[in-house]
DNA sequence: ACACGAATAGACAGACCTGTCTGTTTGACC
DNA sequence: GGTCAAACAGACAGGTCTGTCTATTCGTGT
């Protein structure tokens, strides 16, 4: 049952906002009663939260799923791949958590506070893929992939998925500037290029 | 009294969201009766599109009087000094347009149309400045800086002013990578970096 | 057979929302 | 002074929202 009302809320927050939806919406999608989820949930931002939890944790299995098999040195760069797909596919409406922040503005807001975590985690991801790519100011870099990935996702709402292939080459390019990159360009000239 | 209530709209709408803020709230602040601002705006909708147009003046006015004095081969890389102005800025809260593009689902509102070709016009003035800086692949290279000029913004909103001061070194790093840059990074051993 | 937890339908309260309409007041121009 | 457009205050309609509550039904374990 509270599978079934995630579920629901999911596909209409996700599609139209969490302030656009209302509880009856979730309720006839899910084809539950009221009284249902407010047993399971407490209240309407308690559901946005857990929305916004499953979000994460869907993305962290995804994420994880896709760099296993890719070798770490390559992590940093490959990773712009799955943001390309992410954007390529059909019901792709932006980021949820950049969404979720847009529309609550209050930062305290429970699926607030999950948010700033999940970036936490992200950026501890590229610090690690940076460094296994062997570039010399690896959270500095880092951090600059972290606003390509978070510019590639929100541009490409508006400009269609072009925009996430170009934050990948931005990313190469950055990645073989500062010295690491693909295995393969690790035979550049330049190993340590001053700043 | 057209200006007073559009003012007061866009103190609103921008603190607290277009959704968020009712018609009720901006007549309270603009001192204003409910028939004004129907026999000037017409619906909602329209003020909302008014406010975003407002917005878009403004930020072409302010980039266009920030990049005036910068020698045009600087200008790519100062815009990036604009940013971490504004994103410093005490009542920042993300780009206006972003938050709208993410309220609003339906793409062919009036709003979202303004926001579509303000993409195209700031697309246009990285072209132009990327240009100027003697780059080689100028279109690839300022679409790049767009997509973090994106992040920079959308960064900021969570992880505060430091993010668009990542995107400024980012942005220094892909222009000198790409050939171009500052004028006295020009000098730089890799001019043609290959790709 | 019975008890009990969980789901159901749906009325209801109270608030807020957009948009319309009526009637009044103000102020500038002729 | 007269006229007319614009702004005013605010009631009102009709809808939506969250959240509570009552009363009923269903399914399972004992």
């Amino acid at each position: 049952m509270r599978d079934r009302l995630l579920e629901a809320a999911d596909r209409l927050f996700y599609a139209e906002g969490t302030r656009a939806v209302g509880i009856d919406r979730v309720l006839a999608e899910a084809e539950a009663a009221k009284a249902s989820l407010y047993s399971h949930f407490g209240c309407k931002d308690e559901l946005v939260a857990a929305y916004v939890q499953q979000r994460i944790a869907s993305a962290r299995a995804s994420i994880e799923a896709f760099v296993a098999p890719i070798p770490p040195c390559e992590r940093a760069l490959r990773i712009f791949d799955w943001i390309v797909a992410w954007v390529e596919s059909p019901d792709f409406m932006g980021c949820p958590l950049q969404r979720v922040v847009g529309e609550v503005a209050d930062a305290r807001h429970p699926a607030r506070v999950l948010a700033a975590d999940q970036r936490d985690w992200l950026r501890a991801r590229f610090v690690e893929w940076v460094k296994a790519a062997g570039v010399a100011n690896a959270p500095q870099v880092a951090t600059a992939l972290l606003v390509l990935f978070d510019g590639a996702v929100i541009a490409s709402v508006q400009d269609g998925p072009r925009r996430a292939r170009d934050a990948r080459w931005a990313a190469g390019a950055l990645l073989q500037a500062a010295g690491g990159g693909r295995a393969e360009a690790r035979t550049s000239k330049l190993r340590k290029p001053g700043r």
